[in-house]
DNA sequence: TCCTACCTACCGAACGGTAGGTAAATAGTC
DNA sequence: GACTATTTACCTACCGTTCGGTAGGTAGGA
């Protein structure tokens, strides 16, 4: 996880993105809650005080940490999806890609999943948001598959979060070093989940289970 | 959430159940960590001292319901569901049924999914194990499916964690005063999830949407 | 006389955050 | 290049608050 640089953090050398990265990682493991700023201080080798030099606050950390994770989704799965004309194809791409990014795990784009309730209002507001500008990303190519007579008679609010489900559990039950790749789980997932939809896939040739 | 009583808990009566019923409430809305001992006690009209009556500690009562979860689990899916001899019934039965513990919603099926971090290593491995049990149950219904040459080709395992996702992700985004009811939405998530995963399911006639 | 169901008052530990300092690097001036 | 001013990247030491938990008491019913 690279951080770039923005107008909200002043620090966007790489000794940021590396607290950045450590704060993610640990959040992941253990928690927003569960993590003390001292845990983040203590895996970089500096002081809680040292780390508040790159810092504004505990809940500033995790919405940086949010605010990236969402950028990434954007810049990596909507804005090359909006150049895909096919709406099952643009399904497809998003479901894999999304899911790549979930396994990948440098930890933003899976915080954003479950802390979002530590934020501050005004935060959290931000958040949500952008999150449901993902959401309807996902309805409109349902209903996109619809108007052209794919899809099966699902609602696409059950479906966009039944494809935002499966993506996002992935991180809680994906290991790296498990039987099935990340790109098997992905093409499986997408696959599955199309399918489930649609009324006839072009079902895809299935890697090896 | 009615709180049966056990060995493992010595007040078995009425105003403890109404103590778990109460703390799972706050639990799922503001999370485990971010409860604290007095909210609980706040909410129950009595002093933290005056709770101490009830739990053995925090973690204790976080066990209890999440223990209590788990039976309900058994209770009302498994033991039901082992009654059923066709296994894609028997699927669509976990499935719907599930979904409906979770979005009737008092609480503790739901807080088994995020909080299990917080429990000690011991309680961490009894609850894991009972999980787990679930998933392999999961996992042999579907593979009996496959037995039966109904199945699409996809891992089990895979297959199986897309229904505890989709099933789970529910108590994210499930309003009880939106515009689908639970019923519908149980009904829809089934219908989706089989049909991904089989070659041809019997399509049940859905309803409005 | 016990037991149940609480209470008040408190403890030690951990928390997020800050005040105020310092050594080393960097930038500006001559 | 030498000297100074400023900034960077931390530090120690501490603050007020909140936390989970407890000791010891009490009012009321069986």
């Amino acid at each position: 996880m690279v951080v770039r640089p923005s107008r909200t953090s002043e620090h966007t050398d790489g000794r940021t993105a590396e607290v950045y990265q450590t704060a993610a990682k640990i959040i992941l493991q253990k928690g927003y809650d569960a993590t003390s700023v001292s845990d983040i201080a203590d895996a970089l080798g500096i002081t809680k005080a040292g780390l508040y030099h790159y810092i504004r606050g505990k809940t500033e950390l995790l919405y940086d940490i949010m605010k990236y994770g969402l950028q990434e989704l954007d810049r990596e799965v909507m804005v090359p999806a909006r150049k895909i004309a096919d709406a099952e194809e643009r399904l497809r791409f998003v479901i894999a890609t999304h899911a790549n990014l979930v396994t990948r795990g440098d930890g933003a784009v899976t915080i954003l999943v479950d802390e979002a309730r530590a934020l501050s209002p005004s935060q959290y507001r931000a958040v949500t948001r952008l999150k449901r500008a993902y959401l309807e990303f996902l309805r409109e190519t349902i209903e996109e598959l619809r108007a052209h007579g794919k899809l099966r008679g699902v609602n696409s609010t059950v479906a966009a979060f039944a494809i935002i489900a499966n993506v996002n559990w992935l991180s809680r039950w994906y290991q790296p070093d498990g039987g099935l790749s990340a790109q098997e789980i992905a093409g499986q997932i997408a696959d599955a989940t199309l399918f489930g939809l649609m009324k006839q896939g072009k079902q895809r040739s299935l890697q090896a289970l």
